[in-house]
DNA sequence: TTTTTTATTTGATTTGAATCAATTTCTTTA
DNA sequence: TAAAGAAATTGATTCAAATCAAATAAAAAA
């Protein structure tokens, strides 16, 4: 099961804000780091493993999450069952809710999983005193809405090849911007999560897979290590 | 061509924010009545006509804009031409950029136009004096994000006649919303719109339309005068 | 290790929506 | 009011991706 972290910083000189490795990709950036000791009061550390469910959609929201480590999928599910895969979430990103209504989306983790849990009236009061975490929650939710404007193109306008192109580049990106390796790169979740997010099926994830390993783009080191061989010709597959 | 106003509230008692008939779902409704004079003065109002364009994808922001009166439309290019409509926008709701970027999509007006247009720097300055008005644009922009999510599962997962029944009832409820008649709806954009917004093609929305009005759940007065005969049945072919 | 289970790939066929092609209906303007 | 132009509908055909069905490969458990 998951449990929240004893890690008790209370006594310490530093809270755990300030070492955190991943602040700088996070909203917490904008806080200068004497207020990193109030803040660090104002949120809890828990750990889920591989597919642990964090909340559900229909759920009453409590919390915003920000993840530390690890790498989270966030899905709407139709009545019928089908499933759209809204996003992959990665260290230094946020989700769930900071104010009071149902989540509209459900959270699972992906492998293991470490997040910093803020309460949602204690993060608006924190709010209320720190206008430049306020502005910094606006800047990066109004990105998260330019990326969700991004999928609309791919979900509404690109084919099969289109999108499993830019998926890969994606990712890679997204790899190069917290500073990890971005070539090759691991995919964390299964081929069945990658057609739920891009709104194809399984079998079209691995045809297309094969497609671009005949065009001498990309090389599987293992089912789930990408290497990119050729980044301008898998570019030129999408967009 | 498009034209700023000369409507000079300056020597007014009131400003005409004051007098603003959409205030109410506009994000401005958090302002008390005092503040609405010197707020009213870090915006212009502009008018536009029928299919004119307010800015381009590639352009740098400047603005933000805000809805007082007629539609708009927000897309996106690839660049072999494919068109994806992002949003159809109404009174009340805003779009451009708060922040210093290119603008990540183009609008265009359909039919009259009337908006509020805000200089970033201003309304950045102007924010940082009222909380309650960055707040304000947060959980709006949140809101967004949400409608964003929920096009997400419509481009990704829906068929032809889920997307086509759930557009209709989604007009029909932001109509209610703003406190216009639900029923009979006019549907100000054109079926190529559509078809761009539901990645489909007109035929498609067409053929959709006649298969919901010979299951008798809509009838049109016009062809851009929709009437919800069987609002359950409606909702039965989405979701 | 071997066995079992799960994940992925590949093949054959079907199908929903796109495309191509008229036709009809509306709207504009002469 | 008629003519021209634009928008919308309907029909025939094609095609990309889904579905159905094995086969193969990888990971987990015995």
């Amino acid at each position: 099961m998951n449990k929240t972290l004893n890690t008790d910083f209370t006594n310490h000189e530093k809270s755990r804000c300030v070492v955190c490795k991943i602040r700088t990709y996070s909203f917490c950036r904008c806080l200068p780091e004497e207020k990193l000791k109030t803040f660090a009061k104002i949120s809890d550390e828990k750990e889920f493993e591989d597919k642990k469910t964090i909340f559900l959609q229909q759920e009453q929201s409590k919390n915003l999450y920000n993840i530390t480590k690890g790498n989270v999928k966030i899905y709407r599910l139709l009545s019928d069952g089908r499933i759209q895969i809204i996003g992959f979430l990665y260290p230094g990103d946020f989700f769930g809710s900071y104010k009071k209504e149902k989540y509209n989306y459900s959270a699972e983790s992906i492998g293991d999983l470490r997040l910093c849990v803020f309460n949602q009236q204690s993060l608006d009061d924190y709010l209320e005193e720190n206008m430049s975490l306020a502005k910094e929650l606006l800047h990066m939710t109004s990105h998260e809405l330019t990326l969700a404007q991004d999928r609309m193109m791919v979900l509404g306008k690109m084919n099969a090849s289109e999108r499993v192109a830019k998926f890969i580049l994606n990712i890679s990106n997204q790899r190069l911007r917290i500073g990890w390796q971005n070539n090759p790169i691991s995919i964390p979740m299964t081929r069945q999560d990658i057609a739920d997010y891009l709104g194809l099926t399984l079998e079209t994830i691995s045809r297309e897979f094969t497609k671009l390993k005949a065009a001498n783009t990309i090389k599987f080191l293992t089912p789930k290590q990408i290497f990119i061989t050729d980044r301008d010709k898998l570019s030129s597959f999408c967009n």
